[in-house]
This record gives C-alpha cells, sequence and structure tokens, in this order.
DNA sequence: ATTACACTTGCAACTCTATTGCGTTTGAGT
DNA sequence: ACTCAAACGCAATAGAGTTGCAAGTGTAAT
C-alpha cells in the first residue's frame, strides 16, 4: 500500500518537475510504464487503462507529450508500432541501450548488459551521431 | 539501350529462377529495386510504377512475394514503414549488413562497410540470433 | 498455335496505428 | 473561490498494409 503511494507520488512529481499538468491519465500512464521491464506499446498502455476509461487520443497525447518532456523514450522496433519506456536517469550513464525485437513472437528485450562497437576498419562518419540501435533477430523461445 | 534489355531479362531470369511468374508487374518492380541504391518504400516503389499503372495491392503482394522467395529483404528502420531492396548474392559473404536512417530527414543508407561486434563482457543469448541491426541517428547533411 | 488452369491482378472494402479539430473540462497558480 | 491555459473526450481523418472476389494472364502441356 505505501508502495503504492510512492510510485504514485514518484509520477506526479516526475510528471510536474517536467513542467507537465499532473492530470490522472499521465499518472496511471507513467505508473504503468514504470512497471514495466521493456518497452510498451501505446495499445498495451491503454489496455492497462481500461478501467480508467481514457481516450486513446488522450493516451498518445500523453505519450507524446511525455516523450517531448524527455521523460520517456519512444522507441520503433520494426513491426510498425511506437514502444514507450521510461528514461532512467542513472547518475552518470546516458541510459541508452539497445534493444532487441524478436521476429518471429514480437518479444521485446532491453539490452542493457550490452555494447556495440564499430570495426576499426570502418571510416562511416555516420557512425558518431547514432542515437539509437535496434536488433532483430529470433529468441530463445522460437528456436 | 542494350543496358535496359539486359536489365530486363535480369529481372525476368530472377524472378523465374524463384518460382514465380514472370509479369510486367514483378519485372518493374524489380528493375525500379535494381537502380536504388538504398532501400525503398512501397510508396516509392508504386510512385516509379505509376505510369504503369499498378495497383497499390498488387504492388505489395509483390514485394510479398519476393521478400518470401529471398529474392529481396524487407527491412524496417523505425518510421514503421517497411523498405525494400534486392539481395545482392555474393560468392560468399551473406549480404547482411546494418542500415542507417536519420532521424531528422528520414534519408537511408546501407552501411556494407560497416560491422559490429560485441564487448567481450556481454553473456546474452540473444546475441546469438540476431538477423538484422538498424542503426537511428543523424545523418551528416543534419546538424 | 491452341488450350487449360493455377497464378496474378484490379478494385473495393477493411483493419490497424496514429493524428487532428473542436468544444468542454480541469489542474494549479493567484 | 476564481481564472485560463492546458488537457480532455469525441469524432473525423490520414496513411500503411491486408483481404475477398471476380476477371485476366503467364506458362506448360497438347
Ligand atoms: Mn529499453
Ligand atoms: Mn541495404
Ligand atoms: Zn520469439
Ligand atoms: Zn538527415
Amino acid at each position: 500500500m505505501n508502495q503504492k503511494v510512492n510510485s504514485q507520488e514518484w509520477a506526479r512529481e516526475k510528471i510536474r518537475s517536467a513542467g507537465l499538468r499532473a492530470t490522472p491519465a499521465r499518472i496511471a500512464t507513467l505508473k504503468v510504464l514504470h512497471g514495466s521491464e521493456s518497452p510498451l506499446t501505446h495499445a498495451e498502455v491503454s489496455d492497462e487503462l481500461q478501467n480508467l476509461e481514457i481516450d486513446k487520443a488522450t493516451v498518445f497525447r500523453n505519450l507524446t507529450d511525455l516523450v517531448a518532456k524527455n521523460v520517456i523514450r519512444r522507441s520503433a522496433l520494426g513491426d510498425n508500432v511506437w514502444r514507450f519506456e521510461i528514461i532512467k536517469e542513472s547518475a552518470h550513464k546516458p541510459d541508452s541501450h539497445p534493444h532487441f525485437i524478436c521476429v518471429d513472437c514480437g518479444s521485446v528485450s532491453c539490452m542493457e548488459d550490452v555494447e556495440l562497437k564499430r570495426t576499426s576498419t570502418s571510416k562511416s562518419p555516420l557512425f558518431e551521431r547514432i542515437t539509437e540501435i535496434v536488433l532483430r533477430g529470433h529468441c530463445n523461445e522460437c528456436a
């Protein structure tokens, strides 16, 4: 119970300090994302919020607003659906990690323990400006 | 002129040896993809084929068929639109390369000269099954 | 060259994700 | 409590992609 109160207050503070109004829809949305280990689609967030009867346009707008304020991140993992996750503000790390999505079952994993490096032979200057890495393939469940 | 004939025949042969019928729509589609340095969206392919007045459903179906037959590859680069490119059959290489897409202007590059390696510390077994790598960021044109 | 039929196509209707316009409601500073 | 920009619900809209079905065509066999 205390946990719930904390989660509620954490969400409210997060939203307020981003310069947004702490509406029930936004608090609920952020709590849902906070409780997930992998990024969620708009549909998944909406489903979690169905008992609150929040309009889908509102959910979209709130997710977009929170992205604009750098509270959450929007990723496109290759199945033509946006996914959203909270940006963890670690001490010094930039909190940017590759995502893996299974082309068979669609399961998504945050690969926080993985880092990619370019081979020394490459001269491509594009590499300096990469902001997001998406890896697609077959997960362990899908042979 | 000889060039055109060769391209036409190359496309026909490619389609036929894949076990598909060499229809005008398919030949034209494959020629369009063959003439592009980066993967094209369905809309871009359709535009190139506008003078032939080929239905968009037909273009989608042909692209899908060619993907199923491993003649072309379908990639999702993060803007929720699929892109298609010819699979080059090099002697021994698997012809799989990362793609870069600019989050500002949407330009796409095939990064054939780039290779990614995982750091030795990572133990993630997912890494063994990766089939596609997508890199997103800011291109050189977009500061 | 003709035939036969499975494969392809065009068309329209449809699904799904996401966006937008607008009138109404509400959060939060005063 | 009052005020009003911010946020909301609702409905219409846009765009990518899919599907059912009747009509048309490529290809192999005659
Ligand atoms: Mn993540
Ligand atoms: Mn490519
Ligand atoms: Zn899987
Ligand atoms: Zn750019």
